[in-house]
DNA sequence: CTGTTAGCGCGTTCAT
DNA sequence: ATGAACGCGCTAACAG
């Protein structure tokens, strides 16, 4: 916790400029800020006229006064407290988002889509990691309310449905690749059957026959017991595929091993079920001294920026992460303007990138 | 913007528990909420007490009292509105922080480590993503100023120093890794000079000779510009070395390939001036054919997961993200303290993490 | 130790 | 079309 190596220097400050010598005067509680009573007594009108010029009923100002009040706010620089407007009406602009690890590529490509979509609407986010801690998670929810958020946006496995179906009747919630059992919202992710049959079909295609699927360990979390359900399926469904599911970790190494020098009935491939199993894969293939992807090919469900870069590049399946993260967003705009109707499941379809990994099956 | 191809599926409600009949009456105006008042009145005493019991008064509090209030809070589920507090005491405990660009891994890390350090001291975060757009910063700084956050963290180049030299009235500001002209805030960051100079040595040590910087474009970010300077000033200490600068874009491709193919005065080298410029240079040399890294050697500042992965390796010099983020807020905290001294500049040494691009030098 | 009172900055009836 | 008064949920000043 204690930096370790931190040069510390004083900058100069040259600045003879007066305006800089009586700086950094915030105590606890900073008078600083212009308020609307300052606007209303510039501007000669009441307080209620101002608020009526902020809000939605500027058309019931006449012109005189409302150019009053607009000169005013822009001569003191007027903002209006966000904190007390939510307060008085409840609506405080503000969207929760609880991700369950920040550092997933994925989590952040579809906290940008939300994040660009909540400005062009006006809100704006407060984003929580849990770093896949319940202890965590219970504190930022409980942390996001007292902020009187309007929505929330979760993608972190709820391993307490009652709290969080408890919130939901506090205000709309949308859930974000995770599926949570008895919690009816929302749910806006990947048609992850659709993503492994892709997956799969590419494979055979390509002449593959014997398919590995890597997965993070199956904690629950719904995305990936979709993804290995629909491998298990598929595979009844193509009779010229043979495959086994592993999961990512300590036997990991092993597993691959022993998968890459099996016998076997034909060309050989990995089906990495998200980004984080492909980074895990890739680094075991090296460390078995593999060529990449000669001796084994490799498809990842997720597309990651180094993917073009490793081996001859690494055929992906890409979510359509922004769209995801903007229905997200766009789902809790409906909720939060009244609609009432049965929960939606949005489920996208990911695009197919071919890149080296699958190009050049072995010949046995 | 619109989905390309969304599957839409209603989620079927087969639950029967009557709790869940008249769920989703989050009209504008909430009303089940729990208020101080209903503790208060149910456990018999006036709203003061509660408010002692909440905050940081609770010694005042009778143990009779206490538990009374106590049991009530646990009782009726009651959570203390922020917003309320946080316009009573100008301390709403939410910190702000302003993003140039959300993709980049290296403000995540950051992001993360200050996230971290706010959870641990009771403070909230809201996340601002400029997108390296001016007129969204303008619009993320009134935002989050509207909020009343109590502090800023800031890593995007302040186009408007004038905004935000006033905005620093109001609160304490800490410049991450940019710094910015005429305002005077504490800084944290990379030791740029010395990163530079750590990566020169190890290059002239493995035994190159030429060595090309590539840089993203000079914008005017402050660390760009120290670091290519602290490049050409380092070069002229160590005459073993010969050197140049680029930046990427579109003339890339062009600028490795003539250094690869021009005769030179040894073993050839690219010094990666953050994780984007390593990116892209490894693109190009893919894209070139060359043997990576045996035709020319690769050093990045900056250390990305996928590192490992590409060729032997990338050597790099790793960023302590976690501490500049959490050192930032630690500054932040001071100041919110009362701490009114110089601003600080806080300068961390990366970490050299040698692999295989810098270790098989061309012998010419 | 505890309750009463008066706002924080704003939106929203009511009158006018 | 405009202003006065009240309250959102909470803290702080003062009494007792």
């Amino acid at each position: 916790m204690k930096p370790v190596s931190a040069c510390i220097r004083e900058i100069a400050c040259d600045n003879t400029n007066k305006r800089f010598q009586a700086v950094n005067s915030f105590s606890a509680a900073q008078r600083t800020r212009v308020t609307m009573l300052d606007v209303a007594q510039r501007a000669g009108v009441s307080k209620a006229s101002v608020s009526r010029f902020i809000g939605e009923d500027r058309a019931l100002l006449s012109e005189a006064i409302a150019e009053r009040i607009e000169r005013a706010i822009n001569d003191l620089g007027y903002r209006p407290n966000q904190m007390a407007r939510g307060l008085k009406r409840g609506r405080t602009r503000l969207i929760g988002m609880l991700v369950a690890d920040i550092r997933n590529p994925y989590s952040i490509a579809v906290m940008h889509g939300v994040e660009t979509a909540c400005r062009l609407h006006g809100y704006n986010l407060v984003v929580c990691n849990t770093d896949r801690n319940d202890e965590q998670e219970r504190q930022h929810l409980a942390a996001l309310r007292s902020y009187n958020i309007e929505g929330l946006i979760l993608n972190t496995l709820g391993h307490d449905p009652d709290a969080l179906q408890e919130l939901h009747q506090e205000m709309p919630i949308v859930l974000i690749d995770r599926k949570v059992e008895q919690l009816h919202t929302d749910l806006v992710g990947l048609d992850n059957a659709d993503a492994v049959r892709m997956a799969l079909e590419h494979l055979e295609q390509q002449g593959y026959r014997d398919v590995l699927m890597v997965s993070e360990p199956v904690d629950g979390t719904s995305s990936r017991i979709e993804r290995i359900d629909s491998f298990t399926r598929q595979l009844a469904t193509h009779p010229a595929l043979h495959g086994a599911v592993v999961t990512t970790g300590a036997g990991l190494r092993v597993a691959i091993q022993t998968f890459v020098q099996a016998p076997g009935n034909g060309a050989k491939a990995i089906f990495c079920a998200n980004g984080l199993a492909a980074l895990a894969c890739t680094q075991v293939l090296r460390d078995l001294n593999c060529r990449l992807f000669e001796d084994v090919g490799l498809i990842a469900l997720d597309d990651l920026e180094w993917f073009p870069l490793v081996g001859n590049g690494i055929t992906a399946l890409a979510q359509p992460t922004q769209q995801i993260g903007a229905s997200a967003f766009d789902c809790l705009l409906k909720r939060l303007g009244g609609d009432k109707s049965a929960p939606l499941a949005l489920d996208f379809a990911p695009q197919l990138i071919v890149r080296g990994s699958t190009r050049q099956p072995p010949t046995t």
